[in-house]
DNA sequence: GTAAGTGCAAAGCCTTTGCAAGAGG
DNA sequence: CCTCTTGCAAAGGCTTTGCACTTAC
């Protein structure tokens, strides 16, 4: 949970450094995001905020979300679908993902070794990277672990 | 331009296998399809499509493409920036994209490492793969490889 | 008090759809 | 002919924006 208090504290310093105020409503949104589970979509989010706060609305639910991508502490995910999702931004962390298609599960994972032919690959056609994005999609095969086979 | 031919006879098939009809329209789209750039905009198919046929609508350019994919002759690539962008399926390839930020240019890249990794992270949560998308984003350092930067 | 933030509704994109008229097999 | 297609305009999603009111500092 140590996490969680760094990105608090990383949020009230972006809000200091650039004027910006402290809000209920940025309150709330920002808890319910932290303990919602990773990959939220707007709407559950608004869901979850009018909970706490019922006349909280769409449009704040938008800026806030965009105010925590700019302060470094929610990172933008749109899977195929088109459906934006947001998760907590860890501390200098990069992850990919593995989605199933059919129970819409999304695990996370590092892989040093593809991290690194991305970089080579990157210099072979003269970029430098700024962002990458890697999403493998499948089908679970092991019932364990899919929702959507009845667990 | 084999590939061309290849894609050609490929919409035929789909077409005849599935009781549907060869159109002026259709023709003019894939003409102009496979003669532009790849990774064309639904936006850019249809100003050329409309040169050689005015009265062309949108809506006809959608429903196309989307057959297109369907007939496995396109894929539809959603980078970042929201805008869908087609490119010529080719015969059992594939191939993911490194796209400067500054010019807005597409590279296409093979890596059979990166293949390899994917498919034994799948194994390890227990996914079969069903397909897959790799984005570097960066910006161009060598000049002569970005439009943006005066060549 | 003053600038920033909110809620609502309206407007913007891109994309899809309903429908009457038109064209291919 | 009979079905698939088309073009147009309307309708759908998601997202952004304008504006008067409210709130934080």
């Amino acid at each position: 949970m140590v996490e969680i208090l760094q990105l608090i504290s990383k949020l009230q310093d972006y809000l200091r450094v650039n004027g910006l105020k402290t809000t209920k409503q940025r309150q709330i949104i920002l808890e319910v995001f932290l303990e919602m589970d990773r990959h939220v979509t707007l709407d559950e989010l608004l869901l979850a905020a009018q909970k706490v706060y019922p006349n909280l609305g769409m449009a704040t639910i938008y800026r806030t979300m965009r105010l925590f991508v700019e302060a470094s502490i929610a990172h933008e995910r749109k899977f195929d679908g088109g459906i934006t999702r947001y998760e907590p931004a860890n501390e200098g962390e990069h992850h990919d993902h593995l989605i199933c298609t059919l129970c819409g599960h999304i695990f996370e994972f590092e892989d040093e070794i593809i991290e690194e032919r991305q970089e080579s690959i990157a210099t072979l056609y003269g970029l430098s990277i700024t962002d990458h994005k890697l999403e493998i999609y499948g089908t679970c095969i092991t019932p364990d672990s899919c929702e959507f086979r009845g667990n």
